[in-house]
DNA sequence: GCATTGACGATGA
DNA sequence: ATCATCGCCAATG
């Protein structure tokens, strides 16, 4: 069922380490049939009240994802000790899991 | 029910 | 290395 998918989604998320980051391809391997397009739809659905670390996930390759609060998760992230490269890239390092 | 869209990913030029 | 295209799946109009 699609709830129990996105309740996997929700899950996954939170249970992301402080300092680490994830993809959207990781969460949809981890879950049981979502899709990376499926994970970006659960986050963009979630209520303004919720309190899942969504800035910990990034696009393949560590790249931030194309959304309106890239900036704002670019500095979420770096407050959390996570570096950035020139190229705007996170280092493999900080992958998860 | 069909067409468009989207916080993506992989592949090819 | 960058840019362009296709594929995936679900939601929305």
């Amino acid at each position: 069922m699609k709830d129990e998918v996105k309740e996997q989604v929700t899950t996954i998320m939170a249970q992301i380490p402080p300092g680490r980051v994830t993809t959207y391809g990781t969460i949809a391997g981890m879950t049981d049939g979502a899709t990376p397009r499926y994970v970006a739809w659960v986050l963009r659905s979630l209520p303004s009240d919720h309190v899942l670390p969504w800035f910990r996930i990034v696009r393949a390759g560590g790249v931030l994802a194309d959304h309106s609060g890239a900036a704002v998760q670019h500095e979420r992230l770096r407050a959390e000790g996570v570096v950035f490269d020139e190229r705007g890239r996170i280092p493999t390092h900080f992958f998860w899991p």
